[in-house]
RNA sequence: GUGGGUGUAGCUCAGCUGGUAGAGCUCCGGAUUGUGAUUCCGGCGGUCGUGGGUUCAAGCCCCAUCAUCCACCCCA
């Protein structure tokens, strides 16, 4: 045998086991952002890759080690896309979907990001991203908080929660910034080897330590509600008043921050418990500087990505999964007759009932295996076409899922039959 | 990038202090010339992840490598 060839690390396949459920995801996804009025955009999977340097941050982890970045032959530097946002802003721009308007966009696809897999992480994965432009005030945060609210009631998922944050805008983000390398800057000697690399990149990161020896010192850092601007506070404010009044709770984390560089004001993830370390299963933010930043007039801008993988897996894990993709029937076919008149029945069947599903055994097999298969095959009913039938012009039909003796019936009236059950 | 666990049939796994491989399920056929979750019988199926090394002899010991799982880091 010739050398197997595997999938790449990190990048599975979906298998056919797997499908419905996705679909079943995406789906209802599709749903609700229709009813929210929300329009789909496609964009390529590669972009340049000084697209993704400046929009995510130049120092971030995703720019610094995690990109699938290539030249091509023309000699350019491309890359598969780490994250929707950059190219979706850059889409807009080039096609004037910001000027003096409101969008309110989605996508799907997959993202690239070489990273170690883990459980829910993975170097190809799959978002689903929205993003809402030239709206800056708050009610468009909460809509699209209580949009993601809704879909996790639609899909019937259970132990997620929301934590919501501030980050001021870029003004007052770039002085705590300031304030906090000033501070640990105080206790070079003291601070670790991940807060030493952090302080001048991303020093609101050293916040975050686990070290418990970093906590003390990072207990008595500057507090960033003292430097956030009045307007970031109202409209932080605003926003938790909205969700108030709409009942969905949340809790504040003054810790939130966000692992990219274009957000600013209102940040939120949902998390679960039920996934081992990546328990953010959507996450978003405001990020009004960005569409300026990557060259468009200054518009303000809001989104948050869904993972799939997580989604799906938190699906497969609560209970109420749904039986999807049934078979209504199997067609038995008995015989060379049987065969031929057996494709043209089903056929006419499929004509007359868009809405059947229907498998016609392929390949022979003993009647024993055929029904076998039938049943394998989760049908509810099998259809019987075996030489008598052929002689007599009729159809046998069984349940497969019911103890009820099964029946035969002219085969002019197994299209009604069908219709009425299915 | 760092650390730990695991790689034996399509799937789930046995395999003793080293003596060149086994079960269950699946699939195909038969017992039952046209009736499926039961029973019985038979069959298909493997360069034991890959490459080296030690040994008379390696699935087992040693080294390397790849993949996978989990965690750190980070993120969806």
């Amino acid at each position: 045998m010739a050398k197997k060839i595997q999938s790449i690390r990190g990048m599975h396949d979906v298998l056919p086991e797997q499908t419905p459920l996705w679909q079943y995801l995406e789906q209802t996804v599709r749903d609700t952002l229709a009813r929210y009025g929300y329009q789909e955009i496609r964009m390529p999977i590669v972009e340049v890759s000084e697209l993704f340097s400046r929009a995510v941050g130049e120092v971030t982890d995703i720019v610094e080690k995690e990109m699938y970045a290539f030249t091509d032959r023309n000699g350019d530097r491309l890359t598969l896309r780490p994250e929707g946002t950059a190219g979706c802003v850059r889409a807009g721009i080039q096609h004037g979907l910001f000027f003096n308007q409101q969008q309110r966009l989605w996508y799907t696809g997959p993202m690239f990001r070489h990273e170690r897999p883990q459980k829910g992480r993975y170097r190809q994965f799959q978002q689903i991203g929205v993003e809402a432009f030239g709206i800056a005030s708050a009610d468009i945060d909460a809509e699209l908080i209580t949009m993601t609210a809704n879909l996790w009631q639609e899909l019937g998922l259970k132990n997620v929660h929301l934590e919501l944050n501030t980050l001021g805008d870029n003004q007052s983000r770039a002085i705590y910034r300031k304030a906090l390398i000033d501070y640990f800057s105080q206790y070079n000697e003291q601070l670790d080897s991940d807060a030493k690399n952090r302080l001048h990149s991303n020093p609101l990161r050293i916040l975050d330590s686990k070290n418990p020896k970093m906590r003390e010192i990072v207990a008595n850092a500057p507090d960033l509600y003292d430097y956030i601007d009045a307007e970031s506070k109202a409209h932080f404010t605003e926003l938790c008043h909205r969700l108030d009044t709409l009942g969905i709770a949340y809790s504040i984390n003054s810790r939130l921050v966000r692992g990219l560089d274009y957000y600013s004001r209102t940040v939120f993830e949902w998390i679960t418990t039920d996934l081992g370390a990546q328990g953010t299963v959507c996450a978003g933010g405001r990020y009004d500087g960005l569409v300026e930043q990557l060259g468009g007039r200054a518009t303000s801008g809001i989104g948050f990505a869904m993972g799939v993988e997580r989604l799906v897996s938190l699906l497969e894990d609560q209970a109420d999964s749904v039986a999807l993709n049934r078979l209504d029937a199997y067609l038995i076919m008995a015989g060379e007759e049987a065969q031929l008149a057996g494709m043209q029945l089903v056929e006419q069947l499929r004509q007359a009932l868009p809405q059947l599903r229907i498998l016609a055994n392929c390949g022979g097999g003993s009647f024993k295996a055929q029904i076998k298969r039938a049943d394998k095959s989760g049908a509810t009913f099998a259809l019987i076409l075996g030489s008598n039938e052929v002689r007599d012009k009729t159809i046998t039909i069984k349940s497969l899922r019911q103890k009820v003796a099964q029946e035969s019936i002219a085969q002019d009236k197994v299209e009604s039959f069908l219709s009425s059950t299915i």
